[in-house]
DNA sequence: TGTTCTTTACCGTCCAGCCGGTATAGTGGA
DNA sequence: TCCACTATACCGGCTGGACGGTAAAGAACA
């Protein structure tokens, strides 16, 4: 039984589709049961039969935002040399390197932003994935300064752009990566 | 007719007192006008006659952080010996070498969450303030990415505990920080 | 006919904002 | 100095609406 692979997104898909987009586009506090329902097309009581709660839907969201950031960092992962700086050039590449990844990270924020609202420990995911990558990039030989430096500097921009503090234009851009990759290089 | 100097504060600032206090220890969700008129020692009618609405709360809760914020910049700027990277290294400060900012940061946070849960547009104060900083640090002939690395870095980790995603521990600090002087002296 | 999915209608709670009222401290005559 | 009036600060009950969650009745399909 072949999967169609343009086959249209199923009902609890789409909730979770609509519920991202809702917080993304009008903030935590308009995320209603009724609202994401309206928007996946659906009426609220489909929506409860697939999400017992808020709660529940509010965990899906986040392990599906968990699980494609892993992903997303695996990749990254894969593609880089191996050899010291490994798990940081990874970091960076997921910074500076992949047009889409920019666009995963604005959906990330909302998510994020939405769970931690709800609950903090809804966060517990993302809280396992940044340590291992902290775990990582320590077993990988890179100074901790550095390897501090280069993901705070990434952690730091996401922030930035998670609430609109600023957004910096290509030039800024390159010349923080081309620092960040200096700074990697030298290990200093 | 002298100030007494240690004068209870009045109902205003205790209200803002204990709604900081509310967010900051509870989370946004359970910021509540008669929660925090109880906090305070006042009942929600008196809350209502000094704040009109929630709204008029966030708004003063959100000057009173921008106020703070700015003043203690002042401070770190004021300190720093003029010349290059004067503005970074002011922010630098603000991030490593102030204890009692640290418990700043935390208060600002809650803050910041709950204002931006209610309305985005309440940042505008503290856009103001970075997109100043930012400007300074142009115009302070520190290179682009350097002065983006280190200030963002700083944002990272602020946004770290925002989020209570990691603590570095105070090896792994004072690394992070020796690192973005370095880069800071040595200009790239 | 049974299972899966969905709808409509409804309940209970919570909370922001409103409003009528109270008390205390001025203020301005007479 | 007494009185009438007003402003400031605060109280606490009420209400209307929003929202999470429940329940029971149908549609679609095997």
């Amino acid at each position: 039984m072949p999967l169609d692979p343009v086959a249209p997104p199923g009902a609890r898909t789409r909730v979770l589709d609509a519920a991202e987009a809702i917080v993304r586009a009008r903030g935590v506090h308009s995320l209603t049961l009724e609202g994401a329902a309206r928007e996946a097309g659906i009426s609220k009581g489909g929506l409860l039969y697939h999400f017992a709660s808020k709660e529940a839907l509010l965990v899906a969201l986040m392990q599906r935002l968990a699980d494609r950031i892993a992903a997303d960092y695996e990749a990254m992962l894969a593609a880089q040399p191996e050899g010291p700086g490994r798990a940081v050039r990874a970091c960076l590449a997921f910074t500076f390197d992949e047009p889409h990844i920019l666009e995963a990270h604005s959906r990330a924020a909302a998510v994020l932003l939405a769970a931690f609202h709800h609950d903090p420990a809804l966060l517990d995911p993302v809280r396992a994935f940044f340590a291992r990558v902290r775990a990582e990039a320590v077993a990988d030989g890179t100074p901790p300064g550095v390897a501090a430096a280069a993901m705070m500097a990434g952690d730091g921009l996401f922030m930035a752009r998670l609430f609109q503090l600023y957004e910096p234009g290509p030039a800024e851009l390159a010349a923080l990566r081309a620092t960040l990759h200096g700074l990697l290089e030298r290990g200093a």
